[in-house]
DNA sequence: TATTGTTATACTCTATAACTATA
DNA sequence: TATAGTTATAGAGTATAACAATA
């Protein structure tokens, strides 16, 4: 999603939210590129590093943590589920829920996974050099400012 | 997928992707809100900027400048053109191309969309204060950085 | 032989609506 | 009556593979 030189972007060069686009773009590349012996994806690995940091998590509550709906947390879990990775237990408060843990293969493969993440966010953030604590700060106020004040 | 008070993110709060995908998906959001009155999405939006700025653009650039594939270049026009936004005219050069370009109805839906789209980023920038431009110039070099230097 | 666009197909991500069981 | 999860379904976005026409 680069520029194409000779094209002309117009609007879009300018836009603060086209160049989030351009950024989310090429950090999506990169991810798969970190993780490709896994078939992982970002919304995937976050659900399991919230799983196996929240042990009994509710299927709602991680939806809600990711911006899903109900249906989305149920097809996110059930996939999770297939690959061995997370198991759902009866909650023990409230019989409508699941408490979602994860399994020993699960927390094998979150260690690889987290260390692999974690070494490809480094190398961004050093590539960045002294912008990078910045862009962290900025991004993360962006996103209470668009969600806290919607514009139009 | 603001964070949920009580839980433990674990690794996920110190990640740069992970900042970066809040902050798209808030940004998507008020995206949509800001358009809400047309049936368009972040693609289509930036679809249409680039065939009004580039008239006669061919399909396969388009895709290269979104960062599509062939067939999803085609989906997306076949969309644009069934909304009667967009024709493909016979590309003069060569003959398996087509060009691209604006219809009337095109240009007149462009122009309310790019004034909303334009004032909503700009109020963006406005919120974020002092950290607006510089935000904007990291994320460009963050786009340019991930791309040409995959990490693993 | 390579490229442009097309067709057919499939998978991920996400949503809505109607349903069941439980609170 | 409200909530947690499920089922069925749908649509956007994107991909791969095989194909036709043209370069």
């Amino acid at each position: 999603m680069l520029p194409v030189p000779g094209l002309d972007y117009g609007l879009l060069d300018g836009l603060l939210g086209y160049a989030l686009r351009r950024a989310q773009n090429a950090l999506y590349l990169d991810f798969y590129r970190a993780t490709a012996e896994w078939d992982i994806s970002p919304p995937r690995f976050a659900a399991l590093v919230l799983i196996a940091r929240n042990p009994g998590l509710r299927q709602g509550l991680l939806g809600q943590a990711m911006g899903l709906h109900r249906s989305g947390a149920l097809r996110l879990t059930d996939w999770l589920n297939a690959q061995g990775w997370v198991e759902r237990r009866d909650a023990p408060d409230d019989a409508r829920s699941w408490g979602l843990h994860l399994t020993p293969a699960g927390k094998r493969l979150l260690a690889k996974l987290e260390a692999a993440v974690a070494e490809h966010d480094r190398a961004l953030v050093r590539a960045l050099g002294d912008q990078g604590p910045a862009l962290q700060t900025a991004l993360e106020r962006l996103a209470r400012v668009a969600t806290a004040a919607p514009i139009n």
